[in-house]
DNA sequence: CAGAAATAATGAATAACCCTCATTATGGTT
DNA sequence: AACCATAATGAGGGTTATTCATTATTTCTG
C-alpha cells in the first residue's frame, strides 16, 4: 500500500524539479510532494517548536490533505525526523564547500564552529527536536538522522584528523571527546546567547573555542614568557602564523583579518 | 482565587515535613502538596518525558485530582518549569557540598564535570524538558528556572575564579565562554555515551575536558618540558615541510603529504 | 461554638490534537 | 476505452490538556 511512496522517499536527491511541473513521473510527483511536505514542516517546526505544530497546520501549507501525511510519514515524529535529515544534509553541503577555501586548521576550525553556531541560532528549535526524538536513544543508532549525522560529523572528525597530523592538535585527545567538546560547546552557546541577547559575539566565542582547542599550540604563553621553551615556541608561533598567513593570501582571496 | 496557593508556593522550603501529618497549618499542608506533585511528575517526566507524561497520570500518582494541578501549575509546561527548579535545587546542594570538599582547581573542577555528568545521565529526560520550556526564549530571564540555574551555575563561576586568581586557569579567557564549554561539553557527552553505551567512560572524558580547560598549566613542570620539546620539535619539521612545499608549488592551497 | 466567608479541591464537559480507514480520484497500461 | 494498482482524501475515533460550575474544607467572626 504505502510501500511504493516509502521507495520513493528513497529515491529522492535527484529530482531537483521545486514546484510541480506539468510533465512529471508518478514518482517524480511523489518526490516533489515529499519535498512540499517536508519544506511545510520545517518551517512550522522551526517557528513552532514540536509540541504546537500541528499535523492539520502542516496539511495545509504543503497543500495536501492531513491523511496524506501519514502516507510519507509514519507519524508526527517520523516527520520530524524526515526535516532534521534535511537539515543535516544541507549543513554537510555548506560545511563540506567552506573547509574547502580553508587550508590551515585554525582557519578551519574557526569556519566550522562559526557555519555549526550561526545555523543552529537561525533554525534554534530543530534541536529541540533532536532532543525529542532522542526519546529512543537505544534505538537511535539505526535511524535515518543518526546516520545524516554521522555524515556531517565526518566533516569536522577529518579537520581534526589532518590537524592532528600536522602537529597543531595534540594528539592525546580522544577523537570523539573533542567532537562533544566542539559541538557542545556550540550548542550550548546557542542557548545562552538567546537568552543573553549575545548573537553579535558569535567571532569572539568562536575565537576562544578554537584556541583552546588548539590548546599550547596556539596559547599566548606570555604569562611563562621567562625561560627558553618559551621563547622557543613563541618564536615557532609566529614563523608558524606567518606561513597561515601567506597561505591564506596564497590560496583564497577573501576571508577577514585574523 | 488561586493566589493564596500561588503565595504558599512561594513559602515552601521550609516545611520539611514529609507525609500528610495531622497537624498543619494549611499553608504547610499546600505546601507538602505541592511537593507531591512535583515529586510525581519528575517521576513521570525522567521516565517518560514530557510528551506522553499525562497529567492525569501524575494526578493519581500523586493523589489529587486533575483539576487541582491548575491551582498550583498554570499548565503542563509550568509543572515542567517546576519541576526542572527543583532539579537544580538539588544539584546546586550536591554541588556545594563537594566542592567544599576540594582543594585545588583540578580537582574542583574534576568533581563538578563528573557530578553534572553523572547527574544528567542518570536524568536524561529532563534536559528535554529544558529544550522544550526554552520555547520562549526572551521571556526566559524572569523565570524560575532561570533563576535556580544561575546559582547551580555560580558554583562553577566560583571554582573559575578562584582558578584564575590561583593562576590555574589561563586569565584571558571569557567567563562565560568557559561555562558554555564546560557544560555544553557535557550535556553533549551524556547524549553521545548514552547512544553508543559509553556511560563506563565517564572519568576518561571528564580528565580530557579538565585537561583542555586548565591548558597548559595542567600538567606537571617536568614533564610538561619533555612533552613541549618533542611537540615542539615535530611541530618544527611539519612547518618546515610545509614551507618548502608551498615554495615549490607556489602558491596552491592544496595540502597533502610533506 | 454556630454560622458565614474565604479558600481549596473536584471531575465532568470541552476543545484540540494525532492518527485510522473506508472511500474516492488518478495515472499508467493493454 | 476499460481496467487496476497506486495515491489522496477527510470524517470519525480515541486521547489529552484545560476549564469551570459545584462541592468540601478551613478560617474567621460575633
Amino acid at each position: 500500500m504505502e510501500k511504493n511512496i516509502r521507495k520513493a522517499r528513497q529515491a529522492r536527491k535527484n529530482g531537483g524539479g521545486s514546484k510541480t511541473a506539468p510533465n512529471e513521473t508518478r514518482s517524480q510527483k511523489v518526490a516533489t510532494k515529499e519535498e512540499a511536505i517536508i519544506t511545510a514542516a520545517m518551517k512550522m517546526f522551526v517557528a513552532k517548536g514540536f509540541a504546537k505544530t500541528t499535523m492539520s497546520g502542516i496539511a495545509k501549507d504543503a497543500g495536501v490533505a492531513e491523511g496524506t501525511l501519514y502516507l510519507y510519514f509514519t507519524n508526527k515524529e517520523d516527520l520530524a525526523r524526515g526535516v532534521l535529515a534535511a537539515f543535516y544534509e544541507r549543513l554537510t553541503v555548506s560545511a563540506g564547500k567552506g573547509i574547502a577555501k580553508a587550508s590551515t586548521t585554525k582557519q578551519r576550525l574557526t569556519f566550522l564552529a562559526k557555519h555549526h553556531l550561526e545555523n543552529i541560532i537561525r533554525e534554534k528549535r530543530l534541536l529541540e527536536l533532536l532532543m525529542v526524538l532522542d526519546r529512543d536513544l537505544s534505538t537511535y543508532d539505526g535511524g535515518e538522522i543518526y546516520k545524516m549525522n554521522r555524515t556531517y560529523v565526518a566533516v569536522f572528525d577529518s579537520v581534526i584528523r589532518e590537524g592532528v597530523w600536522r602537529g597543531d592538535i595534540e594528539k592525546s585527545y580522544t577523537h570523539w571527546v573533542l567532537r562533544d567538546i566542539f559541538f557542545g560547546s556550540l550548542e550550548h552557546a546557542m542557548r545562552t546567547m538567546l537568552i543573553k541577547g549575545r548573537e553579535n559575539e558569535i567571532d569572539r566565542y568562536v575565537k576562544e573555542l578554537v584556541k583552546m582547542m588548539l590548546g599550547s599550540f596556539a596559547s599566548s604563553t606570555a604569562s611563562r614568557a621567562k625561560n627558553d621553551l618559551s621563547s622557543l615556541t613563541k618564536r615557532l608561533e609566529n614563523t608558524a602564523d606567518r606561513l597561515d598567513a601567506l597561505i591564506e593570501v596564497g590560496s583564497s582571496g577573501k576571508e577577514e583579518k585574523s
